[in-house]
DNA sequence: GCAACAGTTTTCTAGACAGCATGTC
DNA sequence: CTAGAAAACTGTTGC
């Protein structure tokens, strides 16, 4: 179907938009998306592979709101990199639409959303965004759902269906929700009373098969030899990887573990690194130095990266370092990466697709339930195969060890369908959050308007009945009104101060609870520390040594009685109080100005897990300000705290730092010089240019005044 | 008696979202 | 119910 034939229904801007950037003819899926009412608000549910051109469909359905309607678009995606890159590729082709990304990170002012008539937004920031009761809802016209089938996950699912329930109770818009192949997008569709478009089509083709030995089996109904991997090596996986590179294509190895990734990349680079060396040698070395010198003093895993990079090979899992990242992702769509050696943080989101993929680990470890991995799973990593613009077909494989196997294999992902994805609201914890803000806004506030409300969810129609869910709410009604965050009179519920504030805060109401029980009992850094690990928030936790062990056994022991002396591990849910400590120990080395690799070392974790620590920490540690302010409780302490977090400072320097231009390395030399607070710069004017530079100097300087 | 080595058992395991208010080397 | 790499441990050999 022509682009043109749009036109008429579709805003003008919409087709020249389109044909400026190449684009002639709607892929299949989108033109279904068209015939089914697209245009005219109908909701939708497209369930096809990555690629077929769904993103399109939501675009055109946005800025038919925003130019046809005079309404906004919301776009919801469950990762931040996901969606800044729909905000900047939609910024590009509608420059003259304001549009505006609220993410975590790098916000737009809140406050300023309504001036933006196409905002992009992360799952959990737009729960939040609805938390603040943000006053511009009536003036959206579309809502996006991307990575839909994300309800079946069981961390992040609930969160999603909530949103979801929450826009289509308070909501008259159109929704698009956009999901990978699953065996139940007539569900989904059902639930949201939205048409279904349902393809496979791929821009490129993808070859599904299976290697044994030095074969590849591909084939409709059976496996059949189909090709014969070139190469001499007889590793699996290196042998394809030479196959590949003697197609001067790319590699990109799916691995269960970090370890086994790690590793697997050092094999890669042994067997076959020589050649890639060689052929990109100058541009490979100044990588590696790049990645080598990202912090102040290298980490082991720092330089084993950097090492690999030498030979054309890395290794990408969410323990590096952002820089690190996205220089190595720059490199792998630059061609100058040839294998990469993955966990699955490569498998969403992130366009970043190779010629061949290869899932060599098809199993995970868990504590219950299969250990291999399911058919969606396995489908969403064969997605990455094929590079559209440079080949016209990808491959995706994985390995058998034997014929049996191999056929096993088969029959489990190669002929299988998809499943279907399942609610996972049922459970305490995750209610326990939403119904709070629920309650909070005044969305609902009975129990009876409770049960309402869920009978919208995906859930209830999916299990049909609210038998289970219902005993649930009134479990955590109850809750909520024990820890005062609520308040019941005559059967109606109203947010204390405490629970609205909670809710805003972002925070689990049972990790609030631990903390208003706690926060009067601080006494140290540590204790701070150790009470904002303590939550399901700061998980998961670093390892827990026998040493981390043995001091937490002395820190109980010396806190009997004051911090200690209310907690009980039942009181506060099934909480790790060893693995918290253990966190905790990490964040006091930090703030004790240990340089990273040492931390790194000892608390046997990635650079990457240090800084998300000190992020989530930094977080929690507001909250617990917070907190303790509605308590009537000296937050002065947690202050101090939270500015030694984000600088990784000791108390000495607490007064330096406050300072504009001074971070935690320049205060550490003015201290180290005898300049130990403002004052002491104040009445020593004249030696800070020599100890800073002239410019930082004065800079400083000024700031005196 | 002890080092070097080979075989065996044990241990360990992915990812990433949220608040708020401005400026590190 | 399903794995596999690496570390820790155990036992054997050789000097």
């Amino acid at each position: 179907m022509e682009i043109l034939s749009l036109k008429g229904d579709a805003p003008f801007e919409i087709i020249e938009s389109l044909s400026q950037r190449g684009i002639e003819n709607l892929t299949p899926p989108q033109e279904a998306a068209v015939r089914k009412g697209l245009l005219s608000g109908s909701n939708m549910v497209v369930a096809a592979p990555t690629a077929s051109g769904k993103t399109l469909i939501a675009e055109i359905a946005c800025v038919n709101a925003i130019l046809s309607h005079r309404k906004k678009a919301i776009y919801v995606a469950p990762l931040r990199a996901l969606v800044s890159e729909k905000f900047n590729e939609f910024k590009g082709a509608y420059p003259y639409i304001k549009s505006a990304m609220s993410i975590g990170d790098l916000d737009a002012d809140d406050k300023w959303l309504s001036e933006y008539d196409m905002i992009f937004v992360s799952t959990e920031k737009f729960d939040s965004l609805m938390r603040h009761q943000i006053s511009w809802l009536d003036g959206v016209g579309c809502f996006v759902f991307d990575e839909i089938h994300m309800l079946g996950d069981p961390s992040r699912g609930p969160t999603l269906e909530i949103l979801i329930t929450k826009i289509m109770t308070s909501c008259n818009a159109q929704i698009i929700a956009l999901s990978a192949t699953i065996g139940n997008s007539k569900e989904i569709a059902k639930w949201m009373g939205a048409e279904l478009v349902e393809s496979d089509y791929r821009p490129v083709k993808l070859a599904k098969g299976i290697i044994l030995n030095s074969k590849v089996y591909y084939g409709e109904d059976a496996p059949e030899e189909s090709a014969i991997l070139n190469g001499s090596n007889s590793i699996p996986e290196v042998r394809l990887a030479q196959d590949t590179l003697l197609q001067k294509k790319q590699i990109l190895i799916f691995y269960s573990t970090r370890k086994n990734a790690e590793a697997g990349a050092k094999r890669m680079a042994a067997e076959l690194g020589g050649a890639l060396a060689k052929e990109n040698g100058v541009a490979l070395a100044k990588l590696s130095n790049q990645v080598l010198n990202v912090l102040e003093r290298p980490t082991d895993q720092c330089i084993k990266l950097s090492n690999l990079i030498k030979s054309g090979v890395a290794f990408h899992h969410a323990g590096l370092l952002n820089p690190q990242r996205e220089a190595i992702e720059n490199a792998f769509r630059e061609n100058l990466i040839k294998v990469m050696c993955s966990t699955t943080t490569l498998a969403y989101g992130l366009n970043l697709p190779a010629h061949t993929v290869l899932v060599r680990d098809l199993y995970r470890y868990e504590n219950s339930g299969s250990g291999m991995l399911g058919v969606n799973e396995v489908m969403q990593l064969f997605g990455r195969a094929g590079r559209p613009k440079y080949d016209v077909e990808g491959r995706a494989l994985v390995i058998a060890q034997s014929k049996e196997r191999m056929e096993e294999l088969y029959r489990t992902y190669i002929k299988a369908k998809p499943e279907p994805i399942e609610s996972g609201l049922g459970m305490v914890p995750v209610l326990r959050s939403h119904i709070l803000s629920i309650i909070a806004i005044d969305m609902m506030n009975s129990i009876e308007d409770l049960e309402k409300f869920f009978q919208r969810s995906f859930y209830a129609l999916q299990y049909g009945s609210m038998h289970h869910l219902k005993r649930l709410i009134r479990e955590v009604v109850q809750d909520l009104e024990k820890w005062e965050m609520v308040e019941g009179f005559r059967g109606k519920y109203e947010a204390t101060k405490m629970g609205k504030r909670v809710s805003e805060l972002y925070i689990d109401p049972l990790s609030a609870k631990w903390m208003i029980d706690s926060v009067a009992n601080v006494k140290d850094a540590l204790d701070a520390l150790f009470m904002i690990s303590n939550t399901i928030e700061l998980r998961p936790y670093i390892r827990v040594t026998s040493k981390s062990e043995e001091e937490f056994a002395a820190y109980m022991h010396s806190h009997s009685g004051s911090m200690m002396k209310e907690f009980s591990p039942s009181d506060y849910g099934n909480y790790d109080p060893d693995g918290a400590f253990a966190t905790a120990l990490m964040l006091q080395d930090w703030i004790d100005e240990i340089k990273e690799p040492e931390i790194v070392a000892k608390h046997s974790t990635t650079p990457g897990a240090l800084y998300t620590k000190i992020t989530n920490a930094d977080w929690l540690i507001y909250s617990a300000i917070e907190l303790s302010r509605i308590l009537r409780v000296s937050p002065r302490r947690l202050i101090d705290i939270r500015v030694r977090l984000r600088y990784g400072v000791k108390e000495e320097l607490l007064d330096l730092i406050r300072l504009r231009q001074i971070g935690r390395v320049r205060a550490r030399m003015l201290y180290a010089n005898g300049i130990k607070s403002i004052a002491d710069i104040r009445s020593n004017k004249s030696r800070i240019a020599g100890i800073l530079g002239k410019e930082v100097a004065e800079a400083v300087l000024s700031q005196l005044m």
